[in-house]
DNA sequence: GCCAACGTTGGC
DNA sequence: GCCAACGTTGGC
């Protein structure tokens, strides 16, 4: 059986909310990646396998763009803040028999000490086509290719 | 299945 | 705070 290939992505989160000081200060630097509530960006979540490495970005926040790089420590899992009434991501119409979220862990490989911020990024033509900078994009989990993976290495 | 209304995201 | 873009909801 063939090792499947590493896959590459990139994981958005507003930094007030869970940044990539929080994941530094967690024990092991592990936490799970909860509160995704968006299909396509839950599926894609769905699609990782463990070692896979993804890009930590920053939204909503003065300097947006990229501050590091996790790995996926454990594949998806049930998200278990949808059956939390008191989390901001409970959702009533979730079935714990057939979980509607799901989530993954991640672990801390690096954290910059020059992020690649959004405005270097719409700087170099070699990542243009990256999902995250095309217009419109909202979506907080996106593939990454290995050539945008690469270029985005070089402008650290 | 269509589509208007609404809520959310996220850069600026 | 503004607003464009997008996803989801719900009436029909």
């Amino acid at each position: 059986m063939a090792k499947a290939k590493r896959q590459f992505w990139l994981m958005k989160s507003e930094p007030e909310a869970f940044s990539i000081d929080h994941l530094a200060s967690k024990p092991a630097q592990v936490s799970p990646w909860d509160g995704v509530r968006n299909y396509q960006a839950r599926n894609f979540m769905m699609a990782m396998a463990k070692g896979d490495l993804a890009f930590f970005y920053h939204s909503s926040c003065p300097e947006p763009g990229i501050y590091g790089v996790v790995s996926i420590a454990k594949e998806a899992y049930p998200d278990f803040t949808q059956f939390d009434k008191k989390s901001k991501y409970f959702d009533a119409k979730s079935n714990p028999d057939q979980p509607r979220w799901h989530m993954v862990d991640v672990h801390l490989e690096e954290k910059w000490k020059n992020p690649v911020l959004l405005s270097t990024l719409r700087e170099d033509p070699r990542v243009a086509e990256m999902v995250i900078l095309r217009r419109g994009n909202r979506l907080s989990i996106t593939p990454v290719e290995e050539k945008h993976w690469r270029a985005v290495l070089s402008l650290r």
